[in-house]
DNA sequence: TAGGCCATCTGGTCCT
DNA sequence: AGGACCAGATGGCCTA
């Protein structure tokens, strides 16, 4: 059962389109002080909601506490300044888009006419990275001691190690690897 | 038709 | 003060 049936949810009020009932200016928003300790507060079919962030308390108020509606001017500027913030918004989420795009063309995957959906691109990236890390530790196991088994565990060791290695023969290995690394992913 | 995925709108909060 | 960031809500498209 899926919760967004068209018949069943309101059509939603925005800022082109308002509600002929509410005066703009007059209408109440979670969080006024109207509005004050109802952090719940939902409005169904309008076009805002209530606060429902709990937890971490980080984006609960500033400092002060209440929170306080932002000052406009005329129904005509907000609706701009809404108009503006939603133009960024959108470019922000193409920018995010674009970068997803980048990612799943960084990833190795079986190729198929459907494109990886975002949550599996940043699960194949988790599993990549992974992946690379442990061919690195394996490929990192004669630094450690003989019989231990390379794993993340052994990172900072192994960081130890290659630094000291860097101190012995300078930073040629380091840029040669950098390098080689570079070159396979250009190739890829 | 239900459910997954996505784009967009929106308002609260954070940051500069 | 204004932009960035975030998460909830909503509606559209697609697929099994």
């Amino acid at each position: 059962m899926k919760s967004k049936g068209k018949a069943v949810k309101a059509s939603r009020r925005t800022w082109s389109d308002p509600e002929p009932d509410l005066e703009p200016d007059t209408e109440l928003e979670p969080g006024s002080s109207e509005q004050e300790g109802s952090e719940a507060s939902v409005r169904i079919g309008g076009s805002w909601r209530g606060s429902l962030r709990g937890g971490d308390g980080k984006r609960q108020g500033g400092v002060g506490g209440g929170r306080r509606r932002r000052q406009y001017g005329s129904s005509k500027e907000r609706s701009v300044r809404r108009l503006e913030s939603n133009e960024r918004e959108r470019q922000r989420m193409h920018k995010l888009n674009n970068a997803f795009q980048a990612l799943r063309e960084a990833i190795p995957h079986v190729k198929t006419d459907k494109k990886l959906s975002k949550i599996e691109t940043l699960t194949l990236a988790k599993n990549y990275i992974k992946s690379l890390t442990t061919i690195i530790l394996d490929m990192s196991g004669a630094c450690l001691p003989s019989g231990e088994v390379p794993s993340e565990a052994n990172a900072a060791k192994l960081l130890q190690c290659y630094q000291q290695h860097l101190e012995e023969d300078g930073e040629e290995d380091l840029t040669q690897y950098l390098t080689h690394v570079h070159s396979l992913g250009q190739r890829s």
